[in-house]
DNA sequence: GCCTGTGAATCCATTCACAGCT
DNA sequence: AGCTGTGAATGGATTCACAGGC
């Protein structure tokens, strides 16, 4: 989206829109409409002015504070991942419970604390998301401590359902769905 | 789906079913049917019956090759990973540029290969997906490699799109995409 | 009686098509 | 004339409800 503020243009249509990201122009509009009116009749979007608002909706337009728990290295690729930075999404805290891990200054300028800091932490940094990376078995108890401390959402990478109260959502992710989808397309061409 | 038949239940109703993976009854039937006739009416579903067919439907019942591109702390993380070992995803080699990496032994066995060997050991390894977790600049060049060594499918970690020919399927990954979900919903609520 | 398999009914998302604004 | 916003139409997916088999 943001690439579209280095072309030159300044209006776009549904049209193009739906061209560039793949969607019926209809479709477009119809989205765009739930949450206003964005657009001028005759004319098209403002590209500055419908980033903005999109932005406004996805709530991208603050900056998000994350902490990761669990400093394996799918924590690690995650703290250290400035995509997610990039977007606004910063990690401002690193828990694991390993004493060798404890301490640690990682490249990100984070120094790993214990998850016993979990509850003080959580409030005092203002954080809104936790991100989990730890082993299966330490997810749920992990996960509580966070709620707890007053998370909102809880970014689950561990392969467990994790359960929570109504006040916090959970996105899990899991990599072997997507390969279940590579493999039955594969499995279904040959 | 496993875990059912740790319990002792031999048979398992489509109302059972639904509850343990949140949709209704009469979905799991008519997805089921759409693929065959496993349950047996006014009795249910044998367990290890309908395993068997999903993973037959899934191709989760044989064991795919995989392979790694770019071995920072993702492609670590995924390489080491045994949530996917476990399900049948193997990785067989692993791949990277860096001549500081090339040569080096990983906990799971496989040696780094030097990107320029992709051509040769995806077909001698019948790798069938490739995964990749480079840099964004290379990730089109190692999808090339890949699609033109002969891979069916391809797994993007990478935050840029890739253009593929038709034989090849792709999956990407993009973290970000789900912390908007989170930051959404969490945006709403207060 | 119980639970599957399935046509019919319902719901929801996508698309069409046009009225209304510039 | 051009393009948005939107009711109406379409199509696909979900759910209901019951016939058929255990």
């Amino acid at each position: 989206m943001e690439e579209l503020l280095e072309t030159r243009e300044i209006i776009i249509s549904s049209e193009k829109l739906g061209a560039f990201c793949g969607v019926n122009p209809a479709q477009v509009r119809k989205d765009l409409t739930f949450f206003g009116e964005f657009g001028v009749r005759g004319v098209g979007y403002n590209i500055g002015n419908l980033l903005h608002h999109i932005q406004k909706i996805l709530a991208t337009d603050k900056e998000w504070h994350l902490c990761i728990v669990g400093l394996g290295n799918l924590g690690h690729a995650l703290v250290e991942n400035d995509n997610m930075r990039k977007r606004g999404y910063n990690f401002v805290a690193a828990f694991d419970i390993d004493p060798l891990k404890i301490g640690t200054k990682l490249d990100c300028g984070l120094t790993i604390e214990p998850n016993s800091r979990i509850s003080v932490l959580v409030p005092k940094l203002k954080i809104e998301i936790g991100v989990i990376a730890t082993p299966p078995l330490m997810a749920q108890g992990v996960s509580n401590l966070l709620m707890s401390a007053g998370v909102r959402g809880i970014y689950n990478f561990v392969p467990v359902q994790v359960r929570t109260d109504a006040c916090c959502v959970v996105e899990n992710v899991d990599f072997t769905v997507k390969l279940e989808n590579l493999a039955y397309h594969i499995g279904k061409i040959n």
